[in-house]
RNA sequence: GGGCGAGUGGUGAAAUUGGUAUACACGUCAGACUCAAAAUCUGAUGGCAGCAAUGUCGUGAGGGUUCAAGUCCCUCCUCGCCCACCA
């Protein structure tokens, strides 16, 4: 009899699939289709480990299973590969990342194939192949056009390492995503992105997804929508004090604006604090509190943000200047301190110390007067509830809900205030002082203005140069290449912009291009987008915030731009949990307890067996330790599989039927229901147990001899393999005289799945006291398994001298309870 | 500090709608095969008491609802993740 050796079939079908293309996707097929992706890696030149392979494990057990169920299935595959992480490794590696790319990209595929996985590879996509950032810089010029690409000059994120500027979502705790090290705030000119447009209808249609609840949720903190309202609060007039040092009297700000979600509180704000980024503050100090107040500011903007973070002990200073409440008509002090945000609202807000708790540690410190506004808090100093107006003029007594709608009308009615949202969410920061990435498609004629890079002239191609080593400078490498930077558009010359695109813009229009990958004329044709997306199912472990929300963000520009027909790029999303080394830390190269996948498959357990394994080790989205030996429990399985078919094979004239053809067949249409379900909703581990069950069983029944009806049943068993272990259900399929491209998914017969008897359970007072066996039909007969339960010696004698008060009878639990 | 999730044998974990707790696998023990080992096959395996039949306890802790709770409700403990001065 053979052996199992997966390393001498496994190469043979991985050879077949390629040769005959077998997961290729049809466009516009008649079945109906499927498009599954994993979140597309970026080719790190550490190749893959056991960690990392389960989620495509994931995708490419779907695949399998939609294609076998007769889907039109596609699965595709790409790198990302341009963006901060390639290029510090070339930089790492001391090579040009367009080789170290391109090695990486082949390490990557040897390992994906010889996984076993079921890949459409005319469809294999790299980000920093210029067929492909062409249209990323095209997309770029139709965010231009249509206002959504902007330049500002603002206090960004910068990483003093990395020497370039971050996406807030990519400052992780005021650290940089990448490197780890702190990053810092410095004041430039950069690209963004007009997410924010898109905020509300980013927040609203969160609800309809299938996503997880967690990622749902943080992406809903992360938009963080307050609904509020905005007030002006005019600013004393006392002129004498505001001479410059050339005794000039000043231009005087004649208001300040605030954010508050809280309108109602507004007659119990006793004083006004602006952010020390705020523009105003150097007009409002007077010659008393200039020197306090710039010193203050300057080592206010000199924290890090981690600074800020570790203490919250409240600083800040008087600028000098005072506010009108317009409420209260009081005055009341104007501050600067940290605590307030300057990139947030309007970088001011009015403190209400008696119902803020921020404000009102602050007026402990300070000595401000704190005003109780709101009934409530059970005598508490600081009272951030709900309840009726107190010392609000004409809104005593009113509820507070109510006072917010009445008390901005007012405001509103005088002219100083008006409903309004914010956000917590910033718009999208894309330009990066480094070379490793896409250029933005612009140019600065004399003037400075900035002007597209016409369509004839895409792609802007990323010039090889040698020293791409990040600066200081704030501009990207490409700034010193001369003949890059000059360009002439439309007969005038122009300077090219030499910041290039961050990472995250490459991947947010990916899952596009997979539906047309080769169309050297546009992004996509519009029909093929609207066969195969959105994608049915995207399988991934990361980027809960910033890629799910790029992704979503351009996918709703491309609707409004009539570019494709749907407002969410993805239907269902499976965030799977990650596997970690065998003492439970994460894997990586510098802890050195990384578990190359293919040494596993080397070492003889195959790759069938590592799928299965990883499949079967826990729920997808739950975190998992790798464990050697229930591998090996994995490959034992297999080998059962393999040699019960072998034997099979080999049995001299098998009996026309099975001795337990009852018991066979139940066993077959029940695998088959629980596998299939499994899959339906997820569920891996349980599916695999489910067939382990089933060569247990087949192992039982093998000792009364084989018969003809076997076949079918190990037909069946291969097909329910074949997502998880590919290779042996191909093999061993082939062997029974069959081709398991061409088999269809299994149906299971309930009618099999009855049993002629059943186990009922009988209780006395929920516990369990005895068991019956009866013939199906006295299932339907309630009295009669009453009647049998009272009788059953075991639990007979817990009913002695008892009276009964209840029995209730489930016949569909199969469960009998006597209550006494 | 706030939000979310989790806690079940020696271990990874099942239990889909409130209805037989611990499926499946690992590990361990025993048996078969073998000169022997590995591999393979078969069986046992929650704690406690008992030769056994069996009894009894048992899903982080405590309480509640129910004929019946791992599952629902309340309080608490532990761990994990996310957010964290967002006015």
């Amino acid at each position: 009899m053979k052996p199992y050796h997966p390393n001498e079939i496994e190469p043979k079908w991985q050879a077949i699939w390629e040769a005959t293309k077998t997961f290729e996707a049809k466009d516009f097929a008649k079945q109906p289709k499927m498009y599954i992706a994993e979140m597309f890696p970026y080719p790190s030149g550490y190749g893959l480990h056991v960690g990392h392979v389960r989620n495509f494990m994931i995708v490419d057990v779907l695949a399998r299973f939609y294609r076998t169920l007769g889907h039109n299935v596609m699965r595709p595959f790409g790198y990302d590969t341009f963006g901060l992480p390639a290029e510090n490794y070339a930089i790492k590696s001391g090579l040009p990342p367009q080789e170290t790319t391109l090695t990486n990209i082949n390490h990557f595929r040897e390992q994906f194939k010889r996984m076993g996985m079921g890949v459409d590879w005319s469809r294999e996509i790299n980000t920093s192949d210029p067929e492909y950032y062409r249209f990323t810089q095209w997309i770029f010029k139709k965010l231009f056009e249509k206002g959504l690409a902007y330049q500002a000059d603002n206090f960004q994120w910068w990483c003093p390492v990395d020497k370039t500027v971050l996406a807030n979502e990519q400052v992780e705790n005021g650290h940089c995503w990448r490197c780890g090290s702190e990053v810092e705030k410095k004041r430039m000119k950069q690209w963004f992105f007009k997410i924010t447009a898109y905020a509300d209808e980013l927040l609203a249609d969160i609800d309809e997804l299938d996503w997880p609840e967690k990622i749902k949720t943080m992406q809903k903190n992360w938009i963080g929508k307050s609904v509020g309202a905005e007030v002006e609060f005019e600013v004393e007039n006392t002129k004498t004090e505001r001479k410059t040092a050339r005794g000039k009297t000043r231009d005087l700000p004649t208001k300040i604006k605030v954010f508050t979600t809280r309108p109602d509180t507004i007659f119990g704000a006793t004083f006004v604090v602006l952010a020390p980024e705020h523009r105003l503050i150097s007009q409002l100090v007077t010659k008393n509190t200039r020197g306090e107040v710039e010193q203050y500011v300057t080592s206010a903007l000199r924290k890090s943000e981690v600074e800020r973070q570790e203490s919250k002990a409240k600083t800040g200073v008087f600028t000098g200047s005072y506010a009108l409440n317009p409420m209260t008509k009081k005055l009341i002090p104007i501050w600067v301190a940290d605590y307030v945000l300057g990139s947030y609202g309007e970088g001011a807000v009015m403190a209400v110390p008696a119902h803020d708790e921020r404000d009102f540690e602050f007026a402990e410190k300070f000595d401000l007067p704190i005003v109780q506004v709101i009934e409530g808090g059970g005598g508490e100093k600081c009272y951030h509830g709900e309840g009726a107006l107190v010392n609000s003029g004409q809104f005593d007594g009113i509820d507070s809900a109510k006072a917010r709608e009445e008390i901005v009308r007012e405001l509103a009615k005088l002219g100083i205030g008006r409903e309004k949202t914010t956000y917590k969410m910033r718009d999208w920061l894309i330009s990066r002082q480094r070379y490793w990435g896409a250029p933005i498609p612009i140019a600065y004629d004399k003037t400075g203005k900035a002007h597209a890079i016409p369509d004839d002239q895409l792609p802007v191609l990323l010039p090889k140069i040698s020293d791409y080593l990040p600066d200081d400078s704030g501009h990207s490498p490409l700034a010193k290449d001369k003949k890059f930077m000059k360009v002439v558009i439309n007969g005038e010359e122009m300077t090219r912009e030499s910041d290039t695109m961050d990472g995250y813009a490459c991947s947010s229009w990916y899952l596009l291009r997979y539906a047309d990958p080769h169309n050297s004329q546009q992004a996509w044709d519009k029909k093929k987008v609207d066969y195969w997306n959105p994608v049915d199912c995207y399988v991934g472990g990361d980027h809960a915030v910033a890629h799910l929300l790029y992704v979503r963000f351009w996918c709703k520009f491309f609707a409004d731009e009539g570019l494709l027909g749907f407002r969410e790029p993805v239907k269902k999303l499976l965030y799977n949990g990650y596997i970690n080394a065998p003492d439970g830390k994460k894997m990586s190269k510098s802890k050195g307890n990384v578990i190359d996948p293919l040494d596993i498959v080397e070492q003889g357990y195959g790759a069938d067996a590592l799928r299965t394994y990883e499949m079967f080790i826990g729920p997808y989205d739950m975190d998992a330790a790798w464990s050697t030996e229930g591998l090996s429990g994995v490959h034992r399985f297999l080998n059962r599989v393999w040699t019960l078919t072998q034997e099979y094979l080999n049995a001299k004239n098998p009996a026309k039927t099975a001795k337990h053809r009852q018991m066979l067949l139940k066993l077959q249409h029940s695998t088959i229901k629980r596998v299939t379900e499994d899959l339906h909703r997820n569920s891996f581990n349980t599916a695999v147990a489910a067939l382990m069950e089933m060569v247990n069983g087949l192992y039982k029944l093998k000792v009364d001899g084989f018969s003809k009806e076997w076949g079918s049943a190990i037909q069946a068993l291969l097909v329910l393999l074949s997502p998880f272990a590919p290779h042996l259900a191909s093999e061993l399929f082939e062997q029974l005289g069959g081709d398991l491209n061409r088999a269809t998914w299994p149906e299971w017969d309930e009618k099999y799945l009855m049993a002629e008897t059943a186990t009922v359970v009988v209780q006395v007072n929920g516990k369990l006291r005895g068991k019956l066996t009866v013939d199906a039909a006295s299932l339907e007969d309630v009295a009669k398994l009453e009647k049998l339960a009272k009788k059953e010696p075991s639990v007979k004698k817990y009913l002695e001298g008892q009276t009964i008060k209840k029995v209730i009878v489930l016949p569909k639990n199969k469960l009998v309870n006597i209550v006494l």
